[in-house]
RNA sequence: GCGUUCGUAGUGUAGUGGUAGCAUGUCGGCCUUCCAAGCCGGUGACCCGGGUUCGAUCCCCGGCGGACGCACCA
């Protein structure tokens, strides 16, 4: 069989073997921005939680779970209700929508839009004619598009649904700074769902409307940001840097440089931050993605969010996309404590050093991962189709942790009962030494590996006529195909020592 | 959101104003001592709504969805 090795039968292989289905509900045509996950993708994705769930606990990080509606005061005092309703005109004549702010910062690029109100921006409409590029017609009124998602609760309570889930992590601040007795930084994380109302949602999970958010934080002193402590153990470490300046010139490959040499030239700021690049650069890295698609770039000043001091983007660089952005570290500052400080007459002036006297609002670092797009540039990358023999084959060359099935048992011949009892047997002792495993014995034995090698699993058994003789099996090894005879009592062990 | 274009079994496709063919998958059976073998049998589709028509999967209108371009993407 001919298999092509192109963007198309990724795709279709996504579908049928039950990574990413939708957009959902398929079976209603679909609504733009929402899909689901097949078995095999929710597989893969709890791997992927479970792996980084395990790690921030070696790091020390705990973790919350918060709702996923606030009421309206959350998002005045975070400045999302500000800043995710973005000024749009739309044409009365042929319905094109343009970003007010940006249209007019082009139409006049000498003055300061930003921050400027609606009702001056409308004047400013008015008074100038200004028309719709397309089709010559003059703009109306200026509308709000807001990128919030808007519901009500109760009777006619105004509520949000979370754009973010680290706003609802920093609403436990004063719980968490007692639950961890003071000592910072707080390190917290936060894994679920957040929603936003684009425009138009496109690029499948990457820009979906209802997306996973795994976001770190790290509640720290003024101080310990310059003076951080686990800074020293990876201060020599080297990341793949692409700060804003060297992309003004037009520069799109990075530079590995040390946290210790990025500080000293003045492309990193602060010790504290440099680490948390360095554990959003480790996290990526034990998912498997190879060192050569994977880059820091820093967001310019004026592509930075709201609330942003500094802002780097870790990118994958992938077939169909382009570099996509799985995990954004933010420098925050005390933004959102001093807003939530202010709206909530909550005080959140803390003594965070020796000095009781010396008060400050905590600074927050933050670490968010995408996890959908974790899952689809992950998944694109292990994407292979390889020569084998006489035809071509399609491997997913995850790491052995994250594979939806670890071990997959066939017997050679379905037609010998006692081939099939045995191998089903060793199903049975795999399945009790809790080694995620996967019997199958519909088809030709190369069929059977084919099918595995599609799923990304790494390991498969097949039990021959030997077998029933002196009780070894075959191990066969995805990427090389090779195999080696082990006898069943060796079996689990060496399962186990294959994915840590 | 606008423009162009497309929408047929699970997947990939052919085709038609008289309800559809191929490949692959999948299921059952036979066969098979290691990499998508073979044989037999089964399964399964025209995105949704309205209109024109005796009759629409096909033509027209609207919607939904995908791709591409523009805009948007804190």
């Amino acid at each position: 069989m001919i298999i092509e090795d192109n963007i198309e039968t990724f795709n279709s292989l996504l579908k049928r073997r039950g990574f990413i289905w939708g957009p959902s509900p398929e079976i209603y045509g679909g609504l733009a921005g929402f899909y689901s996950y097949g078995p095999a993708g929710m597989a893969l994705k709890n791997n992927i939680l479970t792996l980084f769930r395990r790690e921030l606990r070696a790091f020390g990080f705990g973790e919350v779970e918060c709702p996923t509606i606030m009421p309206e005061i959350v998002w005045k005092a975070s400045g999302h209700l500000e800043r995710f309703i973005d000024p749009v005109l739309k044409c009365e004549k042929c319905d094109t929508l343009v970003r007010a702010d940006k249209f007019l910062q082009e139409s006049f690029p000498d003055l300061m839009i930003d921050g400027m109100s609606y009702e001056k921006m409308q004047d400013l409409i008015h008074n100038n004619e200004l028309k719709c590029q397309k089709c010559d017609t003059p703009f109306g009124k200026i509308e709000e598009y807001n990128l919030m998602l808007k519901t009500e609760v109760g009777a006619g309570n105004i509520a949000y649904l979370r754009p973010e889930t680290a706003t609802t992590t920093y609403l436990l601040f004063n719980r968490l700074d007692q639950d961890t007795r003071k000592q910072y930084p707080v390190k917290v994380f936060q894994y679920g769902k957040a929603y936003r109302n684009e425009i138009s949602p496109r690029q499948q999970v990457l820009r979906m409307r209802a997306f996973d958010q795994f976001e770190l934080q790290l509640f720290i002193g003024k101080d310990q940001e310059m003076d951080f402590e686990d800074y020293e153990a990876i201060k020599k470490v080297k990341m793949p840097l692409l700060d804003w300046r060297l992309q003004e010139q037009h520069v799109d490959t990075p530079k590995m440089i040390s946290s210790e040499e990025a500080l000293n030239k003045k492309i990193l700021k602060k010790p504290a931050y440099a680490y948390c690049l360095h554990l959003a650069f480790y996290l990526t890295k034990i998912l498997g993605y190879p060192d050569e698609i994977i880059r820091f770039r820093q967001h310019s000043p004026n592509e930075r969010a709201h609330y942003a001091d500094d802002a780097w983007d870790l990118e994958i660089k992938t077939t169909q996309f382009g570099w996509v952005e799985i995990c954004g570290v933010h420098d925050r500052t005390d933004y959102d404590l001093k807003r939530h400080g202010e709206f909530s007459n909550q005080n959140f002036e803390i003594s965070m050093g020796n000095d009781p006297k010396k008060k400050e609002i905590p600074q927050i670092l933050e670490i968010a991962f995408g996890p959908d797009r974790i899952i689809y540039t992950l998944l694109e990358c292990a994407f292979t189709v390889e020569e084998a023999g006489k035809e071509n084959r399609i491997v997913l060359k995850l790491i052995p942790e994250l594979a939806p099935n670890t071990l997959a048992i066939f017997p050679l011949k379905k037609n010998n009962a006692q081939l099939t009892a045995l191998a089903k047997n060793i199903y049975k002792s795999m399945i009790e030494a809790r080694i995620i495993s996967f019997y199958d014995e519909k088809g030709a034995i190369g069929k059977l590996y084919r099918r595995q090698d599609e799923l990304g699993t790494p390991f498969c058994i097949t039990v021959d006529h030997q077998s029933l003789e002196d009780n070894t099996v075959t191990l066969r090894d995805r990427d090389s195909m090779q195999q080696i005879r082990l006898n069943v009592s060796e079996l689990s062990k060496h399962v186990k020592t294959k994915i840590i």
